[in-house]
RNA sequence: GGAGAGGUGGGUGAGUGGCUUAAACCAACAGUUUGCUAAACUGUCGUACCUAAUCACGGGUACCGGGGGUUCGAAUCCCCCCCUCUCCGCCA
């Protein structure tokens, strides 16, 4: 969530920011400052009345102290008019504060200058192309018919046992899902990430912390007997961490690396986007999670975007890196990049990775500051970037290097599968 | 799941209705002393909000696991929930 305090010292910078997500902020931002004149009243009259409310129960003590009964019975009376009135004041003011998160709950973050203007996915800017598409043959199959084919993936099995979008894995299927999921925390390890596990079921406070509640509620599976959450990504656990937490700023930046599975509902999905590995209800993903300095940020995003471009390199996929515009970028990011792999039998981009600098947006909401060398409390930044999912790889892996003899596995996975080639 | 004991500033821990503005000690930070380290001494030492200023210094309110209640007054008494520990049960 934005800032109250920059929400009221710079109304128009925030209204105009916003309007590059197609976000009229204008009544609501006027709304909240309004409402926030209201807030501070009720605040100063209800701190008064505690104040004086406090001041005679001390001396209605030391009158019973003294002996003064009559005295103080007469100012008991006083007192519980006191009481009355903070309690109609403190309820106002609840209400206040109340009515003015609510609003301010349902403001996207402001994106950045380098965001461009645009309405949706087709005006994103591609901002880096690398590697050589393949040029296969007509006969080349798309990764559900080369799953079958090499008997790696078994999606009908999956149906049976759980449903749609739940596959089983199976013999260097397997393998390959460990072998990358290996690959990818040894590779953040070595660029000084520190590897977590996590626990794949969050509560409420968490699911709150990182934005999944309340508006994404029905995007996640829900344990309603113990009113937990299966989480969607690690970032979940991997961030909600630092909920509420003052670190320092020497210990800055934090680089987090986290592999989990991750269950989404995807209600609304459909058609070829769902086809395969596409799109599935649970998958592998490794995580990198990172909290900055606020001056550091967007270097740090630079970073992580070079991190995650080295695993797609080292895979030896073509790849593009696009700058999300404005109609595409999502509520809590102020500047987003999208990695996409080219999956040649498909003939289409895959959405592999999506690297976000979310500022303060995020530690705002989770009350995540760090104290700074004169000793002032200020809010972090917080980043996070996929590194990487595995379903959209491991098509593109597939579907890419297919050949006559089978199909090739790139040279930095031959360790972790003992073998070069899946026949 | 059952029975019992607990949850207090970064840590240990005192506090069973008003003397608490939460003691004391440790840690941390700043300064003094010192040839260096150490020690000693002095001081600082929570967070949020309101107010004043907006650099600083102040004044006020709330917060002792979370939420409600009793009372003129609650860390302290009552109710609900969460968590930790001990024992029992179950269990990879």
């Amino acid at each position: 969530m934005l800032q109250l305090n920059e929400i009221l010292k710079n109304r128009d910078a925030v209204v105009k920011a916003l309007a590059k997500k197609h976000f009229k902020a204008d009544e609501i931002v006027d709304k909240i400052i309004l409402l926030d004149k209201d807030r501070r009243e009720a605040k100063a009259k209800l701190d008064s009345t505690l104040s004086e409310s406090n001041r005679l129960a001390a001396e209605i003590g030391k009158m019973y102290k003294t002996g003064k009964r009559e005295e103080a019975e007469a100012l008991k009376v006083k007192t519980t008019e006191l009481k009355e009135l903070s309690k109609e004041l403190s309820e106002k003011f609840d209400s206040l504060q109340d009515q003015i998160n609510k609003l301010i709950i349902e403001m996207p973050n402001t994106p950045c200058d380098l965001v461009p203007e645009g309405k949706n996915a087709d005006d994103n800017v591609v901002v880096k192309m690398e590697g050589e598409i393949p040029n296969l043959p007509e006969d080349a199959l798309p990764h559900w018919d080369l799953a079958k084919k090499y008997n790696l993936i078994d999606f009908e099995l999956g149906n049976k046992v759980t449903g749609a979008g739940f596959p089983f894995y199976r013999g260097l299927g397997a393998r390959l899902q460990r072998s990358l999921v290996t690959f990818f925390l040894n590779t953040a390890i070595e660029n000084g990430f520190t590897e977590y596990e996590t626990p794949l079921v969050v509560n409420e406070a968490s699911g709150f912390g990182t934005g999944q509640l309340p508006d994404k509620e029905g995007q996640m599976y829900h344990c309603e007997i113990d009113n937990l959450y299966l989480i969607p990504t690690a970032e979940v656990p991997l961030t909600n961490i630092f909920r509420d937490v003052i670190v320092k700023e020497e210990d800055l930046p934090i680089k987090r690396v986290a592999y989990s599975a991750c269950f989404r509902r995807e209600a609304g999905s459909y058609g070829k986007d769902v086809r395969g590995l596409n799109r599935l209800h649970q998958f592998d993903k490794v995580e990198i999670v990172e909290i900055s300095r606020q001056e550091d940020s967007y270097k740090i995003l630079d970073e992580m975007v070079e991190h995650v471009a080295g695993l797609i390199r080292a895979l030896g996929l073509p790849f593009r890196i696009v700058r999300l515009c404005g109609g595409d970028i999502s509520f809590t990011s102020a500047l987003t990049y999208d990695f996409e792999v080219f999956s040649a039998a498909q003939k289409r981009w895959l959405e592999v990775s999506s690297v976000s600098n979310f500022e303060s947006f995020q530690a705002n909401r989770l009350h995540l500051r760090y104290r700074t060398a004169d000793n002032k409390i200020v809010i972090a930044h917080t980043l996070n970037g996929s590194a990487l999912a595995l379903p959209r790889i491991v098509a593109a892996l597939l579907e890419d290097n297919q050949t006559p003899d089978g199909i090739r596995i790139p040279d930095v996975l031959v360790p972790y599968m003992g073998c070069n080639m899946i026949k």
